[in-house]
DNA sequence: ACGCCATGTCACAGTTTGGTGACACAACTC
DNA sequence: GAGTTGTGTCACCAAACTGTGACATGGCGT
């Protein structure tokens, strides 16, 4: 099983050192700092394979190196928090997490996390990514249904690429809207709807009866292969 | 326990024939092929929920099969190899395998390894709550009953996920629709009643006799797990 | 056993939501 | 500048959802 280089950042010297010993004893090759702009440093000259980032952090917090991070390349993010604070998954997934571990946490699950996000950062870094009789080649920005090469408009294929990135999750307008177009303030807008309407007519073999996105009614939409 | 729709991939005939009647009688879902291409093929139609591959196969062999559809998603895939491949063991966890067994092996072993492989895929797999047969997946906003998908309204799904954010909890109408519904004021209607019956005629096998959400009359609903 | 009151049940109409196609306008190409 | 393409908006419609109230039921104390 491959080793990975994991940088770990989190404050609490002895929920550091357990976690490192932890995670270490698991084949990992781990190194931890206790704050951000450390870390910063590290991703930078360092290039870990993944980074665990406790939310609350002194300093530039957990969310924020995860949004400069993602400014700077693809380095999958796990985000470490206290139990209970929900709202912060919101936050957490929009600086673009790939995933969410409340403490206190299993060495194991961590671990299995890890491994798990390790594993989808993999092949999303691949550049073609299939479900079914649909291929989209990243590195090619193209897309392809059947070995027919489909024409997606560049905001259709921010939020096609969006979805796939967490496939299986349902993901809310407000957040797509913030993620695909920018737009922080627009709270009611029927622009996703239409957008995702006009992928769907691309790429769907039928339309009404999705395959590919799925509408999950008062919530938004969720991509899951067939 | 959840049936689990198995592929089995064998070339030897006698063999594969012999674990499928196995599987099947232990009530999993059992598709078998002889080839690695066949396989490759299912798995991206089907999307069966764990593969078991042998490692020695004509063509595209189990390693190979399992490194492709470790690329593709999380698909657990257990391997089958002869006895004394010990070489192979690292190769295939490095394939990214989740569990390896050893041909000739007893159908209540492999039945045993492929649920505890299912067991931590699910558990790794982030949130996703498992109460007997009813699994509630909080990522992906799905509601399954016995393997089966519950089709839950927005309002529906809002309340059942409160209540099962605190197991074994009484909660009261109030609380709930302050929560769910936004409700400051309004504190006498049978919205939560309704809206409880409605979760139960779809998740509780007797709604009359409820084994998930309980009535406590006076004060209010509990979920607890059978 | 009786009655009270909390809860279960149900149907329905008003409301909300999302799909859909049309359209205007901006950006870009030639 | 004319045509083409991409994008945001809108209005309309069907379908889905939900609150409501009347009534039934059943538990519980007396």
């Amino acid at each position: 099983m491959r080793v990975a280089g994991i940088l770990l950042v989190e404050d609490d010297p002895s929920v550091r050192t357990a976690l490192e010993l932890a995670l270490t004893r698991q084949g990992h090759s781990v190194t931890s700092y206790a704050t951000g702009e450390e870390a910063l440093d590290h991703i930078r000259s360092r290039r870990p394979e993944i980074a665990i980032l406790d939310v609350m952090l002194p300093g530039i917090d957990g969310v924020e190196v995860c949004r400069r991070v993602r400014k700077l390349d693809q380095l999958p993010v796990i985000l470490l928090t206290a139990r209970g604070d929900d709202l912060d998954v919101v936050v957490g997934l929009e600086a673009g997490a790939d995933d969410y571990v409340v403490k206190p946490v299993e060495p194991r699950v961590l671990d299995a996390r890890i491994r798990a996000v390790l594993r989808r950062a993999e092949s999303a870094s691949s550049d073609r990514i299939t479900f079914g009789d649909l291929v989209i080649d990243r590195g090619a920005l193209k897309v392809t249904l059947a070995g027919k090469e489909i024409h997606l408009t560049p905001t259709e294929l921010r939020l096609l690429l969006e979805l796939v990135r967490h496939p299986g999750q349902v993901l809310n307008r407000r957040y797509l809207l913030r993620v695909v177009w920018d737009h922080t303030h627009i709270a009611d807008s029927r622009l996703v709807d239409a957008c995702v309407q006009r992928i769907r007519a691309k790429i769907e073999p039928r339309p009404a009866a999705p395959v590919f996105i799925h509408t999950v009614r008062g919530f938004g939409y969720r991509f899951s292969p067939p």
